[in-house]
DNA sequence: TGCTTAAATGCACCCTTATGCACACTTACT
DNA sequence: AGTAAGTGTGCATAAGGGTGCATTTAAGCA
């Protein structure tokens, strides 16, 4: 395999899901909420942003496909809490990736 | 200071210029051009992709303010190249991050 | 002084996405 | 059954961002 095929499999790695649930500003005070509480239900966490509660509902739903949070449904709730090892493991994908690139000796 | 305001801070620290940056899959492929040449010059980086020059110019740009890349004027050339150091850096930080946010008992 | 090439910028277009409201669905409770 | 609470979804709107074209700026050369 050349070293471009390479790059091109490593860089591929990265994941985009990821990366994008971590780009918007709103997601991440979503992430600090999530942190200090544990856990909670969808509408206990939109009575602290300032979004509606159907817009939390969704970007929590995009986190939890981006394999940042765990979703479990207990009655009529939905609990989220911080998917720990699954946000460390993509964050670490990241450091890898680039990482390995650079082995290859470009800079 | 409470442990709140602590992931209040620590959270902070994720780049979102950084993140934002890694989430276009169009300044992935650049990325990957650049991994492999090493370096290059707009013109020729927008040769090896499908969008326009000035297209190719802006996301140089903005990589280059998110760390990711460094940037360096020969006469009427700009030359791009991959800032190896940093984009690590950044990275790492991610993970450090995350992984302070875990110690503090959430998940 | 022109002429050519490289790069950046202004502008318009369009696609994605964040947002909020209304509604439907599910679950618990009386 | 009827009501209330929690959640998700469809729809419309707005904001952001990627894209391309035209123009402008900068640098090298005859």
């Amino acid at each position: 395999m050349t070293d471009d095929d390479h790059i091109e499999k490593t860089l591929n790695q990265i994941d985009n899901d990821f990366v994008k649930a971590l780009a918007e500003p709103a997601r991440i005070e979503i992430l600090k909420h999530l942190i200090v509480s544990g856990s909670s239900d969808v509408k206990d966490l939109s009575e602290k942003m300032p979004q509606d509660r159907s817009v939390i509902s969704r970007h929590l739903a995009l986190m939890e496909k981006a394999g940042i949070l765990k979703m479990k449904k207990e009655g009529r709730h939905v609990i989220y809490s911080v998917d720990g090892e699954g946000a460390l493991k993509k964050s670490e994908q990241i450091v890898e990736t680039i990482r390995s690139c650079l082995k290859l000796g470009c800079c």
